[in-house]
DNA sequence: CGTTAATTTGTATTTATTACAAACAAGTTT
DNA sequence: AAACTTGTTTGTAATAAATACAAATTAACG
């Protein structure tokens, strides 16, 4: 099969060894149109390795993750966060010091607004546009 | 103090009762210029309430989002993803459903950083910008 | 005050994830 | 191709975040 070859060459390029779990796995990700969560990903993947560990999930995911062959959806150190700010607002967040912002922008908004009015998602209906604008704090000193 | 008093305000009109957990919940909340976790919230709040239980975090953060007080930053179902598609793109997500698809769009993604190049933000240096769009897949199960 | 229903507490459980050591297998060397 | 070396997988156990639930407590009302 062509997927398969190429999963195989995305593997060793990435200085990877080829085993069937990783390809199972990649092929599954690439396969599943959603965005599976790791669980999912091991029922899924179970069905062509049987004997599969979670853990080898896991190990996998993370090894993937590390290679930039995959990309891991919502923030990196992921626990639920609360915020007492309800009006409507975006983040600022640094993954490095896991620190999170608020961010107001009421020309942002009206320019997706207009954006989103004009170009609209075929199948889907938007009802909140929420921003998560990544990347660091000048925390050391002021470039200003 | 005022801002006590607005907290008392706040929970009266949402129906609540005024318990010195949830003030001091609420409180916390509001000094806490991140966005804490309920861990970090416990760990505060505890300062204030000495034998405070942990459940009554996870309660009160509940109760709170139920009545819109509150927000919970990131998705609802809050479980690690993972996604094969490593070119920069944003997600389409209903909340409802917890389903999540891609959505890529360079016009978006242009119109994007042309804007961020001219509005800086003081004290961040953006990295990436991604977006959440919330919303509901038109699915042609009900009367369409 | 006294009552009642909401709230908090504490304990036990579930779920997602990580740690770790032993078993194993991929890729290389000979 | 057999042996070797190292990376990978497995299984078990542990940790962390969150939830369920019954009992104890307390706020808000008259």
């Amino acid at each position: 099969m062509e997927i398969t070859q190429g999963i195989i060459k995305k593997l060793s390029e990435a200085g990877l060894k080829i085993t069937p779990q990783r390809v199972a796995v990649m092929q599954t990700l690439c396969k599943l149109r959603m965005h599976p969560t790791a669980e999912e990903l091991f029922a899924e993947v179970s069905k062509i390795i049987p004997g599969l560990s979670a853990t080898t999930i896991y190990n996998t995911l993370d090894t993937f993750v590390e290679k930039g062959m995959i990309k891991r959806v919502k923030t990196d150190a992921d626990v639920m966060r609360y915020d007492a700010i309800t009006e409507h607002h975006h983040h600022l967040y640094c993954a490095v010091s896991d620190r999170m912002e608020d961010y107001f922008d009421n020309e942002l908004d009206e320019m997706l607004s207009a954006y989103f009015e004009r170009k609209q998602i075929k199948g889907f209906r938007i009802s909140d546009i929420r921003l998560q604008l990544m990347g660091d704090f000048n925390e050391r000193k002021q470039t200003q």
